[in-house]
DNA sequence: CCCTTGGACGCAATATAGTTGCATGGTAGT
DNA sequence: ACTACCATGCAACTATATTGCGTCCAAGGG
């Protein structure tokens, strides 16, 4: 089944573990629950708090479980416009990389399909003399629920 | 004249900074001409280091000009796939906005020309319901040299 | 059944990047 | 000269992320 982006996901996070070769554990599950629930990329903080609230778990062992997830290709670790990172669900064959909308009043990051803002790539694809893993597009600029409030 | 990403300025930085209508002091001539002398964005560590080593300055200073020029749209604060911010001189009428190439291995960022990675905004400067203020595109990767180490 | 081994996790310490508060000194206008 | 302003320096601080090290548990071999 396809996903979308804002859409929650329907993955089977066990499985995802254990194609990666990686030790499917309780907190890596929840890590996966929590970025893969959401309907944009989270940071670390905002994982740990979600986490927190119903299990204790040390903020280290989520820098340790994004690291490794990433690192794995599963999750996908975004620059904001802030100083943090946020972490999504990385693209994969039913999931398309998209853009990315961070609000520089609110922090808050949002996903935009993919189509709102097509990019040619394969020019640079054929003629950049490095090795390319990824291409990263943010829009920045202010939600409308912060362009609300500012005018109250 | 036309400056091309990747080719030295050759603006008057002094009066750049009297049109924004701020004082032309030593230092923030200094972090310009390091900056726009760059072939590629400079994180302020890096122009800390380079001011540094010819005439003793704050590092707090460095952050304080480059938040200001920022702020008045004299230079542009780019975020790469580390933790720091890069600087470079804000795109304007003679100075296209343009992607960057950010080479996960050394930290290096350089300039892409604008052509190489063409983006359709209308659709989206159109629809979103936002603000916009403007679009990063980062290409991640290794560039060539590090790719060369590599292989040795 | 015990022993070893490796990975996951926690905690404390450290690193890195950036920010804030406050003091000082110079400069322009009065 | 007096004042107000602003750039700068310095120290302390914040936020985010990373490292080192120890403990615990679970799997596998004797």
């Amino acid at each position: 089944m396809k996903r979308d982006p804002g859409m929650s996901s329907c993955r089977d996070y066990a499985a995802l573990l254990g194609e990666a070769g990686l030790a499917v554990t309780a907190n890596r599950l929840r890590v996966l629950e929590v970025v893969g629930g959401a309907t944009y990329p989270l940071s670390a903080v905002e994982i740990h708090r979600t986490l927190a609230r119903s299990a204790a778990i040390n903020r280290v062992t989520i820098y340790r479980i994004l690291e490794r997830l990433v690192h794995h290709g599963i999750l996908e670790r975004l620059s904001t416009g802030g100083r943090a990172f946020n972490y999504g669900l990385a693209a994969d064959s039913d999931y398309q990389p998209h853009p990315h909308f961070y609000c520089t009043r609110c922090g808050r990051m949002d996903c935009l399909s993919p189509a709102s803002l097509p990019v040619d790539t394969t020019w640079l694809q054929r003629t950049f003399p490095g090795r390319i893993d990824k291409i990263e597009i943010r829009v920045d600029g202010v939600c409308k629920d912060c362009l609300k409030k500012g005018d109250a």
